[in-house]
DNA sequence: TAGTGGGCGATTGAGGTCCC
DNA sequence: GGGACCTCAATCGCCCACTA
């Protein structure tokens, strides 16, 4: 049985939906063109005009009925220190929100690049320049280790008692929270350990991480499964590169073939890849490459794995 | 050179929708 | 029905620019 499609967008829903949306989508283009430098102010001017938009009491994930500049909020000086307290965390909270909301839709990559992001990944491990392995913060494997044993049931059977009353929003900073008050409550042998285990597997990774760029050859296994797992991307890549191009331009997407686009050029590039890749491979190994894809893939993955930068 | 501030990306479990 | 995919908020480590 498939349920009706409603064109709503998967996952929980954003705090800034409708009119909110609109008027912060209106600042698409400052955020874009805005560098380094430039992006943390254009954040807090944001912030500050959102205060003066919506004022400091309508909840995140509120939008208010109408036209909001012909009815602005009235924003009273602030003349208690609980009063400039409340406000300053509003909008500290504010400005992260909005940047968050900003980099997800317009700084970082699409999260459903899914696939390009799989090519890359591959291509990176292949070049032995991975990111640098980060250090799991100690709360992270304490979740990640005792979240089910130690922490799940009792959290559970408070958010059961508790999810009336909040918005669905709160759950994952209680839980947070939750998470954190029980780790607090653990004994210091307890925390030793898990803080250890971070550690260990932190120089394991980092240890693997300097393997790869100090240009250690790989063992004929790795080696192995590295063009294993190279063919399932880098041919359908190569089929997609053959296939066809598409370009962005102010008039509006348009799709050309690459090698309708550039005949010679296509021509020219795709016999020096395959050149290459056959003079790559052992015999062998072309023979085993050409049973799951063309030729051209084959020149793709030797570049992918001749070049060590 | 050391310290500081802040942006970025990764991360967490659950909830919601869609597709097979 | 169940898995895949995507989203949420807030935190943390990493990295880089800037300052003293």
């Amino acid at each position: 049985m498939t349920r009706a499609k409603k064109n709503i967008p998967p996952g929980q829903k954003s705090d800034f939906t409708g009119e909110k949306a609109e008027w912060l989508d209106s600042f698409k283009d400052t955020i874009l063109g805005a560098g380094r430098d430039e992006i943390r102010a254009e954040y807090t001017d944001i912030a500050n005009r959102f205060v003066l938009r919506y004022g400091y009491d309508l909840p995140f994930s509120d939008n208010v009925v109408g036209d909001p500049t012909l009815n602005p909020p009235v924003i009273p000086v602030a003349v208690t220190e609980e009063e400039k307290t409340r406000r300053e965390e509003i909008r500290a909270t504010l400005r992260t929100k909005l940047s968050n909301w900003y980099r997800t839709r317009y700084r970082n990559k699409k999260a459903n690049g899914a696939a390009l992001k799989q090519i890359l990944g591959a291509m990176q491990g292949m070049a032995g320049n991975a990111q640098r392995p980060r250090r799991k913060a100690v709360l992270a494997m304490y979740w990640k280790l005792h979240y089910e044993e130690r922490v799940k049931p009792a959290f559970d059977a408070m958010w059961a008692n508790t999810k009336d009353s909040v918005p669905i929003t709160m759950r994952v900073s209680m839980m947070q929270d939750y998470v954190r008050s029980c780790w607090e409550a653990e004994s210091e042998e307890f925390k030793k350990g898990v803080e250890d285990q971070c550690s260990r597997v932190h120089e394991e990774a980092m240890k693997k991480w300097r393997a790869g760029r100090l240009g250690e050859s790989f063992t004929a296994e790795e080696y192995n499964d590295a063009l294993e797992s190279m063919e399932d991307v880098v041919i359908p890549l190569a089929d997609a590169l053959a296939e066809s191009v598409f370009s962005d331009t102010a008039e509006g997407a348009i799709s050309k073939m690459w090698a309708q686009f550039d005949h010679l050029g296509f021509t020219a590039t795709e016999a020096s890849i395959t050149r290459y890749g056959n003079a790559f491979f052992t015999t062998p190994e072309q023979v085993h490459l050409s049973r799951k894809g063309p030729v051209f893939a084959q020149g793709l993955i030797a570049i992918s794995l001749g070049n060590p930068y």
